[in-house]
DNA sequence: GGTATTCATAACCTCTAATTATGAATGGTT
DNA sequence: AACCATTCATAATTAGAGGTTATGAATACC
């Protein structure tokens, strides 16, 4: 087993041919140079220098070794340099897990925003129901996950992301459009397309005609967000829906809300990491970056409204 | 500056994803390993592993690491192997130093001998005059070197290898050829052609003409021998050179020995090193590949005669 | 010839990196 | 479920590697 202080100092004397300007290289005194020297000689039963009057030189030993020496402290500040790295976040791997839903719709927004301050970071976006991506946490498959707060779980730390506002959405031509206030009730007696269980949002939704007392009339359920927009666009019933979902669908007429009578329903997305454990510089940095972006407002906001701000905010500091 | 012995730990710790078992492979305790993991991670300011139930497992930084640490402890796998080979002579290099004659009479059946054993090690075999060999030893250039004795140099140890005949050597129709015995009288008489001052021979001839004070008719100098030969061959005068370089043209019948009368002449020839410095390896298993191959009875015999003894000897064996 | 420089040596000291002993958490087993 | 084995963490202690200071010897320089 190579005592790679020996080399270091072997490698500094070999590289000055001298022993004291190798002691002041590494801020130690010369004859600590000459006795670990010594003491590499003895330990490789190898010669490594002469002397010659006042001065030292390699030895064919000496030299041979030195060859070698000079790869392994060459490599050494190559290792450096990728810990500065590293620690720098010049080089890192954030790991993220989320939804369907959100890794369509949030996602984008906020890791463009993460990839610009952060843009040798790569992004590993992994995607999962709520409850899946709670356990990749725990099997430290990812380091943070956004995903809506269903049920609390011990060891892991949920921080209020946003306040998604819930949407019923319906065909642009469904009887209850236009229509003021449309009660639970009501709501009851129509055909839902309807997010499949362990959603965050038919967590909410199921809440909502538990507390009415009714039962909804499920057509069908599934998680493909998307196949929901197109079932209600294709008047097969009507749908509950995170509003950012279904934004563009809305502006463009394709699909139209209906207001519901005196509840305003919000979904909580957060974010959750493992408390006990000290996160990645990746992955503190992207908290830091969602909480630099919102301030303090996503929460109240909602994503849809902050990317709106902030699309406004940045379209604006390009027309001045 | 990073600490190698921490980085070693990490290296088994990370190998074997477990922290007892790095302590087993490197003969310490566990709490020792924990200390430096720890340490390690404080100074790359980075965690490294992360602990999951009773094991242990890496961090994406620790992973990153840690093929950084392969390379390191693939290539010091390498340097020991470099260190070992050295030591067992299976690489390394042997500097000698002679004279023109010498390198080409005695050098090739001495180093074929060294070759034989040590086919790994390479040789340097240098060429000048035996005072320039002298200093090439003072310079380091070689370490050993194999000259005639002139004088002796303060720290340069000499030992006798052979001692080698010297002939007078004339053209077979020389008027003395066939002669009983020729007196250093005579041979004042003679057309000589003498090897450059400098070198044993002509120190050994100078002194031979001087004891019987006579003064040589040298009608050319020169460090050339096979120069001399041929010059021999083609009449224009005798010449002393030593036995060995002579033998075959003797053998042929292109060149006579004239006998010399009362009087055998003799060069030796020695081995001379630093005695301060110790020899590198190779140069101690050149010397005792010499005093092997002789006993004791080159100095006494001459490498001619031994080079025909060994040579019968081979043939012998061959034979049988 | 005196001076400065360089490596070697010896005695001593400091602090790193071990050790021993023990605890806490986890996982497998009966 | 209780128990045991395993693994990492922590604390207190200790050994010794690797450093320092002081000095000497050899050599080169002016």
């Amino acid at each position: 087993m190579l005592n790679f202080n020996q080399l270091r100092i072997f490698y500094h004397a070999a590289r000055n041919l001298n022993f004291t300007a190798a002691a002041r290289d590494l801020f130690i005194t010369q004859p600590a140079v000459t006795a670990q020297i010594k003491l590499l000689e003895e330990y490789c039963s190898l010669k490594l220098f002469r002397k010659k009057g006042r001065g030292v030189y390699l030895t064919d030993e000496g030299r041979a070794l030195f060859e070698y020496t000079k790869h392994v402290f060459d490599y050494e500040k190559e290792i450096e340099f990728a810990i500065e790295e590293m620690r720098e976040l010049k080089r890192g791997i954030l790991r993220l897990g989320t939804t369907k839903t959100y890794a369509r719709y949030f996602m984008p927004f906020l890791l463009t925003r993460f990839h610009q301050t952060y843009s040798d970071i790569r992004i590993h976006l992994d995607e999962g129901s709520s409850q899946a991506m709670v356990q990749s946490l725990i099997d430290f498959k990812n380091e943070i996950v956004i995903i809506a707060k269903i049920t609390s779980h011990p060891g892991v730390r949920f921080l209020p992301l946003s306040r998604e506002g819930i949407v019923v959405i319906a065909h642009p031509d469904h009887p209850l459009a236009g229509k003021a206030a449309i009660s639970t009730e009501e709501l009851a007696e129509e055909r839902i397309i309807m997010k499949e269980g362990g959603s965050g949002t038919r967590h909410l939704i199921d809440d909502l005609f538990i507390r009415a007392n009714r039962t909804p009339n499920i057509v069908m359920e599934t998680s493909n967000t998307e196949f929901i927009k197109l079932e209600v666009q294709r008047g097969e019933g009507i749908a509950f829906l995170v509003e950012s979902a279904v934004l563009l669908e809305l502006e463009q007429g394709l699909l139209t809300s209906l207001p519901i009578h005196d509840q305003t329903l919000f979904l909580n997305v957060s974010i959750a990491y493992l408390e006990d454990q000290q996160l990645s510089p990746p992955s503190r940095a992207f908290l830091e970056t969602l909480t630099n972006l919102s301030g303090n407002d996503i929460p109240a906001l909602g994503i849809g409204a902050l990317m709106t701000k902030i699309r406004t905010h940045r379209d604006g500091l390009t027309a001045t």
